[in-house]
DNA sequence: TTGAAAGCGCTAACAG
DNA sequence: CTGTTAGCGCTTTCAA
C-alpha cells in the first residue's frame, strides 16, 4: 500500500481522563463515572470533575469508548440513488428518531454502482451500530451477509431475512388510475424503470392490477434509463402508442418525457396526462407542475431507524417487512382525456 | 440519562486477530501485519492468514485500530443548507479524492440552525480525521474552536485562521450583468438572501460592482427567506421597482419569483429576465428553464478534501483561502429587455 | 461514594 | 520474517 501515512496530528495533544483525574485529584474511574454515569458519584465531586474537564477542554476519545462499550451510538444511512434528492426526508426523520435515543446518523458516500455500493456499505458498517440501506442495488446474498454483521434495514426493497420498509405502490397507483379513468382515459402506458429494478416491477404490477380493476387498458413500455434523458427517448413510442395517459417509473423520466412531448407540440395535460413517481424535489418546478405518486419517505426513515433502535433495546425479533402507503399528488400534468366530455 | 442501554449485539461474536492467529498457528501480530501491512510478512504466511481470516469471516475492529493508530481514515462533510441539493457535487468529488488515499467521506446529519449545526459538527468531528463544512452558519469563534481540534475546511465561507474554498461570484455575475446590459436592461434588482449570510453580501457586492462597470442601475431588495416562498413574496416589490431584470440570491427564490410573476401575467423573459444563483438540481425543470450563476461545487469538494489530506501528509501550512470561479449558465429565463431593439 | 486493576482489539517497537 | 510485550483511552467489575 503506497503513500499510507497516518495523519500528522498537528493539533495539541488531547487531554485524557487521566489528565482530568490528576488535575482534579481523583481517580480516572471517577472521572469516567462523573462524565458518563452521573448519579453514581457525589454531586460535589461531579461538579469538580465537570469543571476541570471544561478547563482542560477534555473531549472523550470516541474510539476508546466504542472499543470498551461495543456501541458507537451511530446509525449509518446509505443511499444508492443520488439523483433522487428526495431521500432527505429519510435522513431527517431517521435523524429525529435517532436523536431521541442519543444516536446520530451518518450518511455513507453515495454509490454509483452495485459494486461501489457494497464497498461503501462495508466501510460504513464498521463504524456504526446499524445500517439503513435505501434502494440497495446489491445482490440479496450480499445484503444478507451484511445483515449477519450488524443490524441492517432496507428501504424501498424487500429482501427475505432482513427487516424492510417498503412503500406499497397500490394505494397511490389506484388513486392515479381511478383519477385517470374517471377523466375519460381509456389506455394508460407505464414507462418502466430498469429491467432488474425490484421497485419498477412492483409498480408495474400495481398499475396493471389497477387498470384491470378500472377496465382500462394498461401497456408497459421499456426505457433505456430511469433519467430525464431516458424519459425524452420515450416520447416517440408513447405518442405512437395512442395512449392519452402515462405513468412513469419515476419523476425524472416524467419530466424528460413531458418536455419532449411539449416540444413536439403535444399539450400537457390536454393531449396527454402524465403522472410520475416519487414526488421529487423540483416536481413542482415544471409547467404544468408534475403529478406524482409519493412515497412517505420520512415515515420510511423513522420506521427504519425505529426498527434498528428497537432491536438494540428489546428481544430479538423475526425479520419483518413494514408497508407504508403511497399517495397520489395531483398537480397540473394530469387532467381530462382529449376525447372526454 | 434514561433508557441508555448498550445495543444488544444479537449477532454472533466477532472473530478477533487472536482467533485468526490461533486457527492459523501464528502470532496475533503476524495476523495484524499480514492484513494491514503486507510486505512485512512472507507470502505463504500471508496467504495462510488471509485464507483463515476469510474462513472465520474476520472483520478488523475499527475502533481498536483507531484507538491504536489515531487515525480513522474518514473525512466528515457537514452541509447546512439542505434545501440546496446541489452539494452532491461536493460529496461526489470530495469522495473521489478521498478514495484515492483510502479515505472515505461521511455526511453528518444536516443541520437546521446554527445551534444544531454546531452540535452536529461536534459529534461528527470526534469520529473523523478532518471535517469539511459547507456554508457553515455557526459563529467564527465556534468555527475556530472546532478547527483547533481537528483539521477543518470551510466551503462557501471565508473565515480567518482556517482553510476555505469559496466560489468567487465576480466572474459569473459579471457575465450575467454584461449579458443583461447587452440585452438592453437598464436596471437590475438583486434579491438578497438572509441578512447575516456571508455569501449573500458577497454576491450583492459583485452585482453592484458589475452594474457600476456596465453603467446600469443596481438595486438591492431584502427578502424574508431564501426559499421558493420567499421568492414569491418578492414579486410585488420587484414588479413595482420597474426593473426589467432580477438576479436572486439563489435559485429557489428565482423559481418562486418566476412562478409568481408569471401568475401575475408577466412573461419571462419578455417582460422580465431572471437569473438565479447555484444552478441547483431542477433549475432546468422550469418553463422557461432558469438561467443561473453556477459555482463549481465539485471542484470545491475536491479542493477541500485535498486541503485536508495534504495537511495530513505534508508539513503544516498557513491557512489559506482558495477561490474558484463561477460561471453563468444561460437558459430561457433571461433575454432581451422589453424596450430593447 | 471512590479507588484499584483488568481488559476491550489492535498496532508497533524491540528482540530473536 | 516472526514472536513478545506494552500500551492506545476508556469503562467496569470488585473492593474498600
Amino acid at each position: 500500500m503506497p503513500a499510507d501515512e497516518a495523519p500528522v496530528q498537528t493539533k495539541k495533544a488531547k487531554a485524557t481522563i487521566y489528565d482530568v483525574a490528576q488535575q482534579a485529584g481523583v481517580n480516572p474511574s471517577t472521572v469516567s463515572r462523573a462524565l458518563s454515569n452521573p448519579g453514581r458519584v457525589s454531586p460535589q465531586t461531579r461538579r469538580l470533575v465537570e469543571i476541570t474537564a471544561g478547563v482542560l477542554n477534555f473531549q472523550a476519545n470516541h474510539s476508546a469508548q466504542v472499543l470498551q462499550t461495543g456501541s458507537t451510538r451511530m446509525l449509518g444511512l446509505l443511499v444508492s440513488d443520488i439523483t433522487n434528492p428526495n431521500f432527505f426526508g429519510i435522513l431527517r426523520e431517521a435523524g429525529r428518531v435517532a436523536t431521541q435515543q442519543q444516536y446520530s446518523v451518518v450518511l455513507g458516500n453515495a454509490a454509483e454502482s452495485a459494486a461501489t455500493e457494497l464497498s461503501a456499505a462495508r466501510r460504513l458498517i464498521k463504524t456504526v451500530d446499524g445500517l439503513i440501506l435505501v434502494s440497495p442495488r446489491m445482490s440479496e446474498s450480499n445484503l444478507q451477509l451484511l445483515a449477519a454483521t450488524k443490524k441492517v434495514v432496507a428501504i424501498n426493497r424487500e429482501v427475505s431475512g432482513i427487516d424492510c420498509v417498503v412503500p406499497d405502490p397500490d394505494r397511490g397507483v389506484s388513486q392515479a388510475v381511478r383519477f385517470l379513468a374517471g377523466n375519460g382515459h381509456q389506455k394508460i402506458v407505464f414507462a418502466a424503470g430498469p429491467e432488474m429494478s425490484w421497485m419498477s416491477a412492483r409498480r408495474w404490477d400495481a398499475v396493471s392490477d389497477a387498470c384491470e380493476w378500472c377496465h382500462v387498458t394498461a401497456e408497459r413500455i421499456e426505457s433505456t434509463s430511469p433519467t430525464i434523458d431516458g424519459g425524452r427517448k420515450l416520447a416517440r413510442t408513447i405518442k405512437a402508442s395512442g395512449a392519452t395517459a402515462v405513468i412513469t417509473h419515476n419523476d425524472l423520466m416524467a419530466i424528460g418525457l413531458m418536455h419532449e412531448l411539449q416540444g413536439a407540440g403535444m399539450a400537457v395535460p390536454e393531449a396527454i396526462s402524465i403522472v410520475g413517481f416519487d414526488d421529487i424535489f423540483g416536481a413542482d418546478f415544471t409547467t404544468p407542475s408534475l403529478s406524482s405518486i409519493r412515497s412517505p419517505l420520512g415515515e420510511c426513515g423513522s420506521l427504519a431507524a425505529g426498527l434498528i433502535l428497537n432491536s438494540f433495546a428489546g428481544t430479538p425479533q423475526e425479520p419483518k417487512s413494514l408497508m407504508v402507503d403511497t399517495e397520489l399528488v395531483i398537480r397540473g400534468s394530469a387532467g381530462p382525456a382529449r376525447s372526454a366530455p
